[in-house]
DNA sequence: GCCTTTATTTAGAATTATTCTTATTAATGC
DNA sequence: GCATTAATAAGAATAATTCTAAATAAAGGC
């Protein structure tokens, strides 16, 4: 856990805005996130963050990966009905599966698109959150 | 059941093609999603399917989900955690979700929004499906 | 710094959509 | 029409996630 200034203070300060409390926990859970950005599952976080704390619970995990989504630090992935992945990348991005090798990988989308898709709505429909996966194969 | 001629030989067709049988439960469940598109979860299918054919099965639903999306029929949808939704719309579109009604529509897709998106991919990703799953509210 | 209040964590039980298993039933080809 | 093979039915099993209740830890007032 060795979770940079910069890094801490944007915990404290997007959790304080929320009305939460920074704890040794959700600041683990964070920073595995930030160690390693190849979108891991609760499972996998869990296996991570108990190398550093080994009495976390899973239970805590899951509730860290709600707060901080809730906060906005970090973004739930999910890929058909497979378990949810978590990234700590807050830009606008699509992600892209690739079938042979499982990896993911984070495609940065310029605001063109973006506005291209949210022009596509009928009239009196508002976009807030927009998901784009890609699955496919990469050589 | 009242399924068209035209849509009772796209079903045969499509099956015949992966090598399955035309089953009574498949033309079935194929009907419920083609009569009323508002993409209903596997339940939902369940529920209104048993209307006509109560000996149906909730496994045979799934089953008859499965291979009618193998076959190209229908497609799956998926919001977040919650249970898959399937609709027989082929058209390449995305889904726009709201979350005060729980409201459902397509959104039709140009072909320069996917060309767009596929140019966003590193050289070498090639994709093969893309999911785009808009949430919002409407008024 | 200590005490109270309130939030958070823990451990394990519960939930729920989905898949699996096995026996039964129904299509298809001869 | 009969044998073969696929599909269905019913219920058990699975797995990710959520819930519950008790224990612990932060935060603010004194």
């Amino acid at each position: 856990m060795q979770l940079n200034a910069e890094y801490k203070s944007l915990l404290e300060d997007a959790l304080e805005r929320s009305g939460l409390r920074a704890t040794k926990q959700r600041e683990q859970v964070f920073s595995v996130l930030l160690d390693k950005r190849d979108h891991p599952t609760a499972d996998e976080i869990y296996a991570r963050a108990r190398c550093e704390m080994p009495s976390i619970s899973l239970a805590t995990v899951y509730n860290c990966l709600e707060t901080l989504t809730e906060s906005g630090l970090i973004r739930a992935v999910n890929f058909e009905r497979e378990p949810t992945r978590y990234c700590p990348n807050l830009t606008q991005h699509a992600h892209f599966y690739c079938k042979a090798t499982g990896e993911i990988i984070d495609i940065d989308l310029n605001e063109n698109i973006l506005s291209e898709l949210k022009a596509a709505l009928p009239p009196g429909y508002r976009a807030e959150h927009i998901e784009i996966a890609i699955n496919g194969h990469s050589n």
